[in-house]
DNA sequence: TTGAAAGCGCTAACAT
DNA sequence: ATGTTAGCGCTTTCAA
């Protein structure tokens, strides 16, 4: 594959004029540049980024490290984040966490490795560590979970507001023995979504509760929604974290013969593509996916260009939206 | 940020050692390696992934351009790479392309520059170039969709076989008039539908035809299946092409008030998460999608160990779930 | 405006 | 088994 001498042999000119007159840069001679774009073209040479990134000590890409690329709220956050790093001229490149600590752990590696030039990340736990990236001057923002340790720019949603709006949304519709099924111990917006709903639980005289926790997945939350409803004092509502786990709920329910809205009330978090397409349709509470991901890289880009900038912890709020299935 | 000659000063070594050991070569004696090791935690080195891609003209990172990350066939896909990537030691960095040449061509353009190990392409349409990275010796694997410009390894889904057999499984059913909603032309997939679709009704003495073409998206499916059933002669049944223009034709029945199975028979492909879910469930064409993942990063890395293997193409076959949504 | 030359951090010959 | 050294391909002083 062609080099940056190649190219300069090919043109008559020093390395160094082809680099400048490849990138740009005012100070060369029109014709020259002419001639240089010319034998470039020739020679299909397509400038070596490593090289590059090597000198210039920094990289136009972005890595983005979500915890589960099958759940529509975390490539909804993709698209928003790669919508402005595209206009910014920056490339996204996307890791899978999966949920794995471990694989967490070898992206964030990576990322620090190949010198991204900065991170947009949903940690697994809140323990996941980034001192390393940024100590070493690599910019990390913290999306849909804070990161404990560290005073970063985080984009959150206000989701035990949610929660507790959901719950008690629920508890107006008449429910009774309203459950919730969040995800593990340690996740933050697991924890804040039950402590909305529990908050909203204590404030009425009526509902009693009872919780599980289980694994983001959808197998998972099958099997504990049917733990819960062969229970000797099973639930009639269900508010739910999220729409993977949703599908574990709503396959349990089937199996049961429960019909939702009219036998058993449903709030699930996250407005995924399908929801409104069930019978009943499926009531929840919408989160501002696009905005959190478009917001979180607007951050990372200004705190590239300014990394002084005290940091900034936004919170949006989510919308909770009534359908069928929290309809008796 | 610590170099490796950081490391060589306080280990009191060369740098040439410090590689050697830090990489495991076993012609490093024990005991220094271990002072190497301490002096690299100590200083919190992290390999200059840079330096060293240069050096050695080769990455541990496969790029994975999909056409659409929030369909959850090509999510699928890319759990399949990744998992059969990671167990080799390489790291996947995923691409949206959304469906967009410029886009695609961009990242295309990053992954030959950023000089990956290899590329799982599954491409907007069938004239995407990738001489470019073939040329400078980096495999491409094409996933879903050919490229027709080269005779390279390829893991395809036989879907216009698929596509035949879900429309006589209509035809069977007792729809009369069946009609198709497909992608673009020029995306062989859709293509391939159609045809095998077109096929299924030729063969058949009754059956009637009426397709209509649409960018995969729900939106535009919906404008379209809303046409259609606008239409003087308009379906009682209808192929799919995918699960995201699925939603958009579910959404549009659902504004008519006509009720899929009984009224309205429904085969889309694509086995989504929420297809068994709706009422009645959505009967599908499932492709092998975490499978065609895996094998394509199989095929990838083999290439990338022996690039003069000749190509190979595989075919999947697809499978047919009855569901009620194609049953009166 | 252009060229010569240094050097980014690492690995791999080669020499010892 | 270890060190010396060259060089991956590029950008950027520094001089001219």
């Amino acid at each position: 594959m062609a080099t940056i001498s190649d190219v300069a042999a090919r043109a008559g000119v020093s390395t160094a004029t082809v680099s400048r007159a490849l990138n740009g840069k005012s100070t060369v001679d029109p014709a020259l540049a002419e001639k240089v774009r010319e034998a470039a073209a020739y020679l299909g040479y397509q400038p070596n980024g490593l090289a590059r990134n090597l000198r210039r000590q920094e990289t136009a890409v972005l890595a983005l490290v979500i915890s589960d690329v099958e759940n529509p709220f975390f490539t909804a956050i993709a698209r928003g984040v790669e919508d402005v790093a595209q206009t910014a001229g920056y490339s996204v490149v996307l890791c899978n966490s999966d949920e794995n600590a471990e694989k967490e752990r070898r992206y964030l590696d990576v990322a620090l490795q190949e010198r991204v030039a900065g991170v947009v990340l949903s940690p697994t736990g809140g323990d996941t560590d980034v001192t390393q990236l940024l100590s070493r001057g690599t910019p990390v923002v913290a999306v849909d979970r804070p990161l404990n340790a560290v005073d970063g720019d985080q984009v959150l949603v206000n989701t035990r507001c949610a929660a507790d709006e959901a719950t008690r949304h629920l508890i107006e519709a008449g429910y009774r023995r309203i459950g919730c099924l969040t995800g593990p111990e340690g996740v933050r917006t697991a924890d804040d979504r039950l402590a909305g709903y529990q908050s909203a639980i204590a404030a009425s005289a009526q509902a009693t509760t009872c919780y599980r926790r289980c694994e983001l997945r959808t197998a998972h939350a099958k099997a504990a929604a049917l733990d819960l409803l062969d229970e000797g004092d099973a639930p009639d509502a269900l508010l739910i974290a999220n729409s993977t786990m949703a599908i574990g709920v709503l396959e349990a329910l089937r199996e049961r013969g429960i019909r939702p809205g009219r036998d058993f009330g449903l709030v699930s978090f996250d407005d995924a593509p399908w929801a409104a397409l069930l019978d009943p349709p499926l009531t929840v509470v919408a989160q501002p996916a696009y905005e959190i991901g478009s917001i979180a890289a607007r951050l990372l880009l200004d705190r590239i260009a300014d990394g002084s900038r005290p940091p900034e912890a936004r919170e949006l709020a989510a919308r909770l939206i009534e359908r069928g299935s929290s309809h008796r």
